[in-house]
DNA sequence: CAGTCTATCGCAACATGTTGCAATAAGCAT
DNA sequence: ATGCTTATTGCAACATGTTGCGATAGACTG
């Protein structure tokens, strides 16, 4: 797990973005912005503080856990729940997905916006809601494992 | 909130689907199954521990909630997800269902079977995946909340 | 009914987040 | 550079679940 800074372009749109609130860039934020673009991908929130704190023993989970809010609010970051409802993290910048969890075999399959579109416009025709594909999370059994239980 | 025995024929079934796996019947997995029978609907693990506590001051969190997946692995209790991810209980026995929740203004909708066809269909012709209703949660927008933002 | 076997219970410790509050420090003004 | 203002931090307490373990008590046997 090298040590990796997040993209000049991703922490000077932050910054810009913080200014134009009145809020503020911190030493903490530099970090846990560097953590998240070096965990390409997926990472709960305990495994965010985890390689937090190899840079910076002192941080604590609340301002983790409120630096990711943040992100979220400034449409930087994402999560999407884990089969067990945990939040899992990535930031904006992975192509928008959404993600399927097999309960037989346990296999999780990403779904990209190609494959997504007709589901979104189902829901849409059905209910009206326009679905978030980031924080789409769908469980049930896969085709294989639909096979094994001849459903 | 009137204290509420389960139907007979839910604590029998329960019963003999526990004497057939050498497990047993308890007071405290009547008192369960009773609140849960009694919060027709949905409730989380700790609103179903607090209930539970009215009954039997003595029950702890991890009885409760050994039996809700006792009593899921039996096929007689299901879950969702709410927006913070935190699982939500039923007994079965409501009809099967999804949900829907806008990010917007908050409503929560409930997603019926007949609703939720043409959504399932979509899932299973785009990933193979055969999706769980009851399991399914979409988060999103509302109509109302898009029209009111333009998309 | 008493005795045995062991599933289930309650407890204690832990894991993962969340929140109120006083101390700190970022950003701006002088 | 120095001081001000107040956003942000770290702490402590709390909320919600999860897990290992020794004590309890269902269910069956004789
Ligand atoms: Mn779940
Ligand atoms: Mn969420
Ligand atoms: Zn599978
Ligand atoms: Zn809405």
């Amino acid at each position: 797990m090298p040590t990796e800074r997040a993209g000049k372009g991703l922490t000077e749109r932050l910054q810009a973005a913080l200014k134009g609130r009145g809020q503020r860039w911190t030493e903490q934020r530099q970090i846990i912005v560097d953590v998240l673009a070096a965990s390409d991908g997926h990472a709960t929130g305990a495994e965010l503080i985890e390689r937090v704190r190899e840079q910076d023993p002192s941080a604590t989970p609340s301002t983790v856990y409120r630096t990711l809010d943040l992100l979220e609010g400034l449409g930087l970051a994402r999560h999407h729940h884990g089969p067990d409802g945990r939040e899992t993290y990535h930031l904006e910048g992975t192509a928008e997905h959404g993600h399927l969890h097999c309960r037989g075999c346990g296999a999780e399959k990403e779904l990209d916006a190609a494959a997504a579109a007709p589901i979104l416009k189902a829901i849409t025709s059905a209910t009206g809601f326009g679905a978030d594909l980031d924080h789409l999370s769908v469980h049930g059994l896969c085709a294989a494992c639909r096979a094994a239980q001849g459903v």
